[in-house]
DNA sequence: CCTACCGATCGGTAGG
DNA sequence: CCTACCGATCGGTAGG
């Protein structure tokens, strides 16, 4: 219960820390034993409260699972908007975009992008179509890059289909890739490059 | 109770169709609802039995996850293997690959796979390394073929890295593709070549 | 394979 | 945000 003797623009801070503090923890948990494997005492235990406490923050415990998917998201499109800005050559923004993208999930530190590729079946259907909605605007970004690479025939398989694929295969290294393991993200996106783009011409127009 | 007047080769029999039954049905039900979304109650109704009765033919919640997944991984070996088997060129081997890759993965009806790619994280320690001891081996069947490639300059990125780029891409499809949708299973196959592979040359050697 | 059940855990809530 | 708690569910077991 909100306590009614306290100003009204001091306490709405304080408790947006520490939502801002549950939503990170609950994001490592989520990611290393899931959402179903987390419990809503885990969480409040890693950010020192009791276990009916995170609901004074949060409706439910679905209703943190989306948060922290949407926060990966935003940081997500953001971190693109930023990329795509620069204005690079085709390639280099292809390049600077996988960077940025096996950043985002590999990264340990950032959890929240691959909570949602783990845990998304576990948002029910209302906020799931919610984050696809947010999914659909970072797909659309990545859309104009594969589709520039396609007209350019650096890219020969169907657009859509490209898309799918390449993102598909980035967001599969949550899976496998493990840091200080001699692969680097820049060695990656470098490797990845290789993998979907053909030879630069040596003085190609 | 294993009932004790029956004869030892005739109740096994019947005992082997119905654990064959349990297998199938939590197969199913992980694929939809993931390994904690489901009960175990869930997986006996399913078949008409009562709660506690799948408990007569595993041990655990976690040894059906697991006899699920080897079961799966068993069907890709041995698919996989038919198809080096044929020894077909180069090209049209990757392709074959590419498609009963994509097949066990996205042909409904066989969910064996998928769980394993949405729930191995539920394995504890030591029946996940068994499962990884299986992948291991499939890996090492991609691998030959994809270094093959490299060899005759097919594929520029480094073997290790390319394979599993090319598997985390068609690992990915089972997050998006949907049957009837206007894409088969052979039509991906084709794109996926495509993507992964420069054009065949016209009188190539 | 069923009946009947247990112990533990969990998401969530009332009231302060 | 804590205390104290509830109702429901769940994996698993004893005994037949």
């Amino acid at each position: 219960m909100r306590r009614q003797g306290e100003q009204a623009n001091i306490i709405p801070e304080e408790d947006a820390n520490r939502r801002a503090e549950l939503l990170r923890a609950a994001a490592r948990l989520f990611r290393d034993k899931g959402f179903d494997g987390t419990t809503v005492r885990d969480i409040a235990s890693a950010v020192g409260m009791r276990s009916g406490s995170p609901f004074y923050h949060f409706p439910s415990k679905q209703a943190i699972l989306l948060a922290v998917v949407e926060e990966g998201l935003r940081q997500g499109l953001e971190s693109t908007q930023q990329v795509l800005s620069k204005k690079l050559p085709l390639r280099d923004t292809f390049k600077a975009l996988v960077r940025n993208h096996l950043s985002i999930i590999l990264d340990s530190g950032n959890d929240f992008i691959p909570v949602m590729l783990y845990d998304w079946r576990a948002l029910d259907e209302v906020h799931r179509q919610e984050v696809i909605a947010m999914k659909d605007r970072y797909d659309a970004l990545w859309q104009t890059v594969i589709r520039d690479l396609s007209r350019a025939e650096l890219l020969r398989a169907e657009p859509k289909v490209a898309r799918l694929m390449i993102l598909g295969a980035m967001n599969f290294t949550v899976t496998w890739f493990k840091p200080n393991a001699g692969l680097t993200i820049d060695a990656l996106a470098e490797q990845m490059t290789l993998l979907f783009l053909p030879p630069a011409k040596a003085g190609g127009r």
